[in-house]
DNA sequence: CTGTATCCTGTTAGATACTG
DNA sequence: CAGTATCTAACAGGATACAG
């Protein structure tokens, strides 16, 4: 469990792997889609992803480069899950707190 | 969907509920249960548990003190969703660079 | 028994500049 | 285009002692 939270507990990777989906996805697509995120950061989290099985990264010896990201057949497993957490979240009651 | 990711993505957050589940816990029985959290820690990720609507914190008015917790029906509505990602992840390819 | 109050540390992520 | 390198700030979490 605590390493489930682990793979997907990065604050930006549940983010990344929405973003990524079924498709293939260049890595300036994501740095653009999900802007607020750094470079830095966004391919410390890929890296992270790619070393847990998550995604898949393909580099392309082209001129400009070019780096396509994907999700592995386990990574595709997550995204029903992360949906449903979604869907959870969005019917949550108000904070207690909440103005 | 980061929200989702606050409300469930502490460290020991789904430990917690996974270990209150259906029932009534009290303090003491977490802090035995997850030995390895501190009471200060605990006090915290529960006091924010409570402000998001997952568990419901009862205390009552005896000597010794007894606090039970349990979780809301919002919380409840969290279990199937925690039990998928630990099957998901129990089903994880090794790591890549694992020895 | 159930917490609070301090203090301290490691990790995480953001800003910025540079590289193949 | 797709990263790396470096520095810094913020925060989460742990150790310990004390309190109602």
């Amino acid at each position: 469990m605590t390493r489930a939270m682990g793979v997907v507990g990065g604050k930006w990777k549940p983010i990344l792997i929405f973003t990524i989906g079924a498709k293939r996805v260049r890595f300036g697509q994501l740095a653009h889609t999900v802007n607020l995120i750094s470079r830095k950061v966004l391919t410390e989290q890929l890296k992270e992803l790619e070393e847990d099985g998550i995604v898949i990264r393909e580099a392309f010896a082209e001129l400009p480069p070019r780096v396509e990201y994907r999700l592995s057949a386990h990574g595709l497993g997550l995204l029903p899950i992360l949906e449903q957490l979604c869907q959870w979240n969005s019917a949550r009651p108000p904070a207690v707190g909440a103005p």
